[in-house]
DNA sequence: TTGAAAGCGCTAACAA
DNA sequence: TTGTTAGCGCTTTCAA
């Protein structure tokens, strides 16, 4: 089975010619005689022949592979930006590996032209440890979390804020301030905010969260924020969090989270602290979706007696009654949009720093329009 | 920013030495004087030096890279199995691409080792058709599907049962006939089984679910498929198949179907033609969430009036309450058995034609313990 | 212990 | 229109 494949060499040898002439022949460029050029044509045939990718890419210095540097497979979100980039990619005759195990240090092996880093956090902390070596292009997916960099990387951030790829952003700031707007319009200000990370992990969707409602007056806000993580003083010894994997967090090794376990267990706690909230933002879709489920499993209604919002837009939502409101972020944009911004950087082009994906509020039925609203309006 | 980066040439002519002292020096292979040896490991930082993998690639005829070739990436069960090959594959130093949008003739193109099809009909059209060409190893995910290939390939297929890669392949038959004696023993024995394709389109499933009701005695079993497709007789002109995507079948260009919508929609189909079964087995998990969610929107309760099972082990299953009984294929278990024999076709080792894999039946809250059931025991 | 040299399979400039 | 030649960047053999 394993016979050697045949190369141009052969074939030229076959046509009692040259290897330049064959390339021609089988690129379509330059001149050949037609004759000749059938002939070759019909030998590469008989033999099977098939051109060798490798070489090409080592001759045009170009492979037309990107990697997405994703730590996480399990998350749908992650999935829908993979998709969005499989389908732009492929427009450009772009192939795009997906891999969050290489090494840092092993990314120098991979056959590609280019990468896109999940968010800004990995790009920063990978263009600050490694990049600076590898000559590859780099794009990042990003929420806005620039001004909170330093505190998430530790020591190894530093001033990483600065040194940052290209970004393909859509701001989380924006995106609460929607959530927050849409939901005061339907009677609800007091807000509660659930999220599997600790309240003042530099997680910029806590900030944002917290941010938007200070600016709406709201001093209390932190009290409103249900953070599902064994870091939060208030759960440190509550045995429920065992359940969940040890959260690693040395450097950026990220972890998948049980996100929607997290957010079952925070619509518990809500009820167990008797927060004073009419509705409540979850983390992400997966979170929200969890928070659902942990209120109906308490007997509470949702919408009728607590209204749960989300953020993300993510498939999985048709699964869960009643169905998630939410702010949609387009994931298969976004990832389109980094793989655009990412060719046109391989292709020499020039690409501004920042490009912003666009989000639009979903409207589901999981909150409710309060009669106070009504007469508010 | 774009720097030519530096070669091993650029390292040898600063250390006044030559390429293959430095080739050894770099690869820890060979003799090389310690010093010397400093020196040029010393040189290769400064010069921000990196490999190029495409140039060992092409010298090594390897690239360290296989392509998961796969149609479907909403598919919840595909990217279970993706990600255990990224994770068997990352152990033996390979990366995983997915990719379903390159045509076949395209797949030359791509910088891999190997092949993995998502299931058996694919890759023998492939290998009928392209395969012979390319000279790369394929190994296949498979459902006990062989037998049927001719039927679903059409004049394409051919033969094409004989000449098919190695398998790494869970008995769809097996796992039928465990979900009916799952079934039975809990009292149902009026079975339904609901598919979103055509009832006689050669799909492994539906037939395997009808020779196992043969056999045990249900002449009707064909009554009480539900096929949710356009090509059904009796859906032909429904008007609620219009909000479905066409079905395209060409070749064998599946498409992404919309399971859950299809379920639901089965559920309605199994109320109005007033089915005589006590349980109903969806296609596949997404399918069978589809049919709880079409039940209760009904009004009708899952277990207790219907009881619904599913196939395929999915961890979507956790959205929907009921919790869905079903019975695993671990999806993951099979996408790392495809990647270790690929691996071992790769480098040149022995590999069965056929490796199988295990399932398991994950009790859930959907399937009703009827009281003649108890009686029996 | 070193380095020249011959490839890996292909492209492309240039001379014929 | 053709064929020679010089690479692309690296590995590996083999003579020195």
């Amino acid at each position: 089975m394993e016979k050697k494949t045949a190369t141009r060499l052969d074939i030229a040898r076959r046509a009692g010619t040259s290897v330049s002439v064959v390339s021609r022949a089988l690129n379509n460029s330059g001149y050949v005689a037609k004759e000749k050029k059938e002939r070759i044509l019909k030998i590469a045939e008989e033999l099977n022949y098939a051109p060798n990718p490798v070489a090409i890419s080592l001759q045009k210095r170009r492979t037309k592979q990107i990697l997405f540097y994703c730590k996480n497979v399990d998350n749908a979100f992650n999935i829908q930006l993979y998709k969005g980039m499989l389908d732009e990619a492929a427009k450009r005759g772009y192939l795009v590996l997906f891999n969050g195990k290489v090494e840092f240090s092993d990314i120098r092996n991979t056959l590609v032209d280019g990468i896109i880093m999940q968010d800004e956090v990995i790009a920063a902390y990978y263009l600050k440890n490694y990049g600076k070596n590898y000559h590859l292009p780099v794009v990042s997916a990003a929420y806005g979390e620039a001004a909170g960099l330093g505190k998430r990387l530790g020591k190894a951030g530093g001033q990483a804020g600065r040194q940052t790829a290209p970004l393909v952003e859509v701001d989380t700031y924006r995106v609460m301030e929607a959530a927050l707007d849409w939901l005061e319009k339907r009677g609800h200000v007091r807000v509660a905010f659930g999220t599997p990370y600790p309240a003042d992990g530099g997680n910029v969707r806590t900030a944002a969260f917290l941010a938007r409602m200070y600016e709406r007056g709201m001093k209390n806000a932190k009290d409103r924020v249900i953070a599902v993580s064994r870091k939060d003083p208030r759960l440190a010894e509550d045995p429920r969090l065992l359940s969940f994997r040890e959260e690693v967090e040395e450097d950026i090794n990220l972890v998948n989270e049980d996100y929607f376990g997290k957010g079952k267990l925070a619509a518990r706690l809500f009820l167990e602290r008797k927060l004073d909230a009419t509705a409540v933002v979850g983390f992400n879709d997966e979170f929200s979706l969890g928070l659902i489920r942990g209120f109906q499993e308490q007997g509470i209604r949702v919408p009728e007696e607590i209204s749960v919002m989300g953020i993300d837009g993510i498939d999985a939502r048709k699964y869960v009654s009643p169905l998630l409101t939410t702010i949609s972020l387009f994931p298969q944009e976004q990832g389109a949009m980094c793989v655009r911004v990412l060719l046109d950087l391989i292709e020499g082009k020039k690409v501004r720093h920042i490009t912003h994906t666009g989000f639009r509020l979903m409207e589901g039925e999981s909150v409710l329009s309060r009669a106070s609203a009504s007469r508010k309006r």
